[in-house]
DNA sequence: ACTCAACGAGAG
DNA sequence: TCTCGTTGAGTA
């Protein structure tokens, strides 16, 4: 048995077919499931991982693998069903999917890693052993019953608990108990950033048992994460969404902490959503699932009360029983009269600011930008400062001293001026952190202020630094995007001032409403975690819109109510299922008639089979929001149907007919199923 | 991704 | 008629 002379082998390459390739005599023993191998394809070598034993074929040359390149499994085989599920769903070749979800590069050989050390933090103080607190009754309840539900196969849940409820603790205690099973347990963090409370927070408790896997971490140093989770040393596995991939053997249970966040969903190469998965890999491994949220997604909600979702909890009580802070809007089309720092640092939020300055407690100021000026034109010519490579206007980032455009990267010197007229004038309009930040430097000239965002954060351990800081009354107010809007614990921010709420209102999906609520709800559940009430301030141009208004509200489930008739009505996600089609070109013309084209392939296939894909939407093709991006042009149709059956098969229908064709000529058609951002 | 065969426009 | 560059199909 053990000395089968044929594997299957998926390919690290664009291609949808698994092959079968012979074991020769000496490889029999390494050539097995879940390690790589290096085969000949075509007329050249290339790497590909074993699925496991097959049988011949006799309708092809059956050729050797030629070496064997890992000593050991970098995945236990039963993730081959996941990822074979994955590469059925995101309709992406299987050996690709394999190759996204293992680290790049290549085992470094030598340097074991270090053991046995005493576990430091990102800035490299120690991390001492936790006492686990006593939980409140809202905790035991709902870790008596997830704990209940962890031997008794698939099993998922939704854990609805306010911010600063103690979810963590309640994940502790779950992971504790999967762990004295011997079992082992998955955690999903949103961003690298919230990765350091919680590595903190279960190293403490767990000690060496845990792995941590994110992209900020070197290409060894995620390697030997890997390996620990790969060979059994670590039980715990901690990340973020690539982290759903981790090589456990037995999860017990997964977890996806804040669920609701769009982060889980990867947006480039395998578009793939981490909260989704999350939920796949439980049900394929048995195991319970715990979907974590103070402002659970809408999807989420309807899983709920539809019962597709086995439980429901709800922690509505803080563990300090600090009440939720009260919020307060202001509205700003009220300031529009007013120049410089006092147009969107109001009255009301100014005076509170110096109340709580005064008390000796801090203040966060949320904006969801970066950058100095988001809109910045030509004083001499009109002419806006656009990117070079995309229809988009850069962003002035003073502390940089260039232009930069938030979507392709692209950055030019700031000192030469209009890129029409060459004028060295320009009006600096819209408004980001940097702006804030220099508006309340003349505001508050005493007060000790700092910025928190992907500029100020960029080298190592700097949000750390900037947050310990925080924590240690260094800093009076703190000015940020939606980084500090997750998950922190701040015992001694007071005042929260939304600087403009609107920012994420205007996004072309459905779901704009959405993250607005969530981000909102999110950024005021920040104040008042410590001993004194907190309150916010909220200033919009939309005071009555109704996911602003439910937000100043506190109101979840008026939100969900509104959300939910709103999508029910127009058929949106959780009644339907899209799939995002991007056609995309460098010649404006070419992405043109190739759109057209795709959109005439999805006609076609609707007609040749009513029964089947009548009810799927062709919706489009249209020119995508931004047009040009990357020097390229886009284009995009939107399939959408009740059937989620429906829609999955024309796509891949689709793409088996007219994929290649759709294809050529340097013209890229990208699959996006179950889609997020459409711009 | 790479490679080979097929095809089509320009030089002899 | 020959050659170079581009395009599309196939890789076990």
């Amino acid at each position: 048995m053990s000395d089968s002379r044929y594997i299957e082998v998926a390919i690290h390459l664009p291609v949808f077919q698994t092959y079968t390739y012979s074991v020769p005599e000496p490889l029999l023993l390494q050539a097995v499931c879940g390690r790589r191998v290096q085969v000949p394809f075509g007329r050249q070598m290339v790497a590909g991982t074993v699925l496991g034993e097959a049988t011949a074929c006799d309708n092809a040359e059956i050729k050797p693998v030629a070496a064997v390149l890992d000593d050991g499994p970098l995945f236990p085989a039963t993730m081959i069903p996941f990822f074979r599920w994955v590469a059925d769903y995101y309709l992406y070749p299987l050996g690709e999917t394999i190759a996204n979800a293992l680290p790049a590069g290549d085992l470094p050989k030598k340097s074991a890693p270090p053991v046995g050390k005493i576990p430091k933090d990102a800035v490299g103080d120690p991390i001492l052993p936790d006492t686990p607190p006593d939980l409140t009754t809202d905790q035991e309840a709902v870790v008596a019953d997830l704990v209940s539900r962890l031997d008794a196969g698939f099993c998922s849940c939704l854990l609805a608990g306010i911010t600063g409820s103690g979810k963590t603790e309640v994940y502790m205690r779950v992971v504790a108990a999967a762990l004295a099973m011997g079992k082992t347990a998955l955690v999903l963090v949103p961003e690298i950033a919230l990765i350091a409370q919680a590595e903190h927070r279960f190293c403490a408790r767990f000690g060496h048992t845990v792995a941590v896997l994110h992209s900020g971490l070197s290409r060894t140093e995620r390697w030997h994460q890997w390996s620990k989770i790969a060979r059994g040393e670590a039980a715990i596995a901690i990340g973020t969404r690539s982290a759903v991939f981790a090589p456990l053997d037995r999860p017990g249970i997964i977890i996806v902490d804040e669920e609701h966040d769009t982060s889980y969903k990867q947006e480039s190469g395998l578009r793939y959503n981490a909260c989704d998965l999350a939920v796949v890999r439980a049900k394929l491994s048995d195991a319970v699932v715990v979907l974590g949220s103070a402002t659970p997604s809408v999807q989420s909600l309807h899983n709920a009360t539809t019962g597709k979702f086995s439980k429901t909890y709800r922690m509505d009580r803080r563990i300090n029983r600090q009440p939720l802070p009260a919020i307060t809007v202001v509205d700003l089309r009220e300031q529009q009269a007013r120049r410089g720092p006092r147009a969107y640092i109001s009255d009301e939020l100014h005076r509170a600011m110096a109340e709580t300055l005064a008390q000796g407690n801090q203040v966060l100021l949320f904006l969801n930008r970066r950058g100095f000026a988001s809109l910045p034109v030509c004083a001499a010519c009109g002419n806006t400062i656009k990117c070079k490579h995309c229809d988009i206007s850069l962003t002035l980032h003073k502390g940089a001293n260039a232009f930069r455009c938030h979507f392709c990267g692209y950055s030019r010197a700031a000192a030469r001026g209009c890129d029409i007229c060459g004028s060295s004038s320009i009006k600096l309009l819209g408004l980001g952190t940097e702006k804030v930040e220099e508006a309340v430097k003349q505001l508050f000239p005493e007060a000790s202020v700092a910025r928190l965002d992907r500029d100020t954060t960029t080298r190592k351990g700097a949000m750390l630094r900037i947050l310990k800081d925080l924590k240690n009354r260094k800093i009076d107010i703190l000015v940020g995007t939606q980084m500090i809007a997750k998950g922190h614990d701040f015992p001694g921010i007071t005042l929260i001032g939304v600087i403009c709420a609107d920012l994420s209102l205007n996004f072309p999906d459905f779901r704009a409403g959405e993250r607005t609520f969530q981000l909102l709800a999110q950024v005021a559940g920040r104040a008042g975690r410590g001993v004194d009430p907190g309150r916010v301030i909220l200033q919009t141009y939309n005071p009555d819109h109704l996911c602003i208004a439910a937000a100043t509200r506190q109101d979840g489930s008026a939100f969900y109510d509104q959300e939910i008739a709103f999508r029910r009505q127009l058929g949106y996600p959780p009644f339907s299922r899209m799939v995002h089609l991007h056609i995309s070109a460098t010649d404006p013309a070419k992405a043109k008639a190739r759109a057209r084209e795709a959109g005439d392939c999805c006609t076609a296939l609707k007609n040749s089979a009513p029964a089947v894909f009548g009810a799927v939407e062709v919706l489009g093709p249209v020119e995508a929001p931004i047009h040009k991006l990357a020097s390229r042009y886009r284009w995009q149709i939107l399939l959408k149907s009740r059937s989620a059956a429906a829609v999955k098969s024309f796509a891949a229908r689709l793409l088996a007919q007219d994929g290649q064709r759709l294809r050529k000529g340097g013209v890229r058609l990208v699959v996006d199923v179950d889609p997020f951002f459409m711009m």
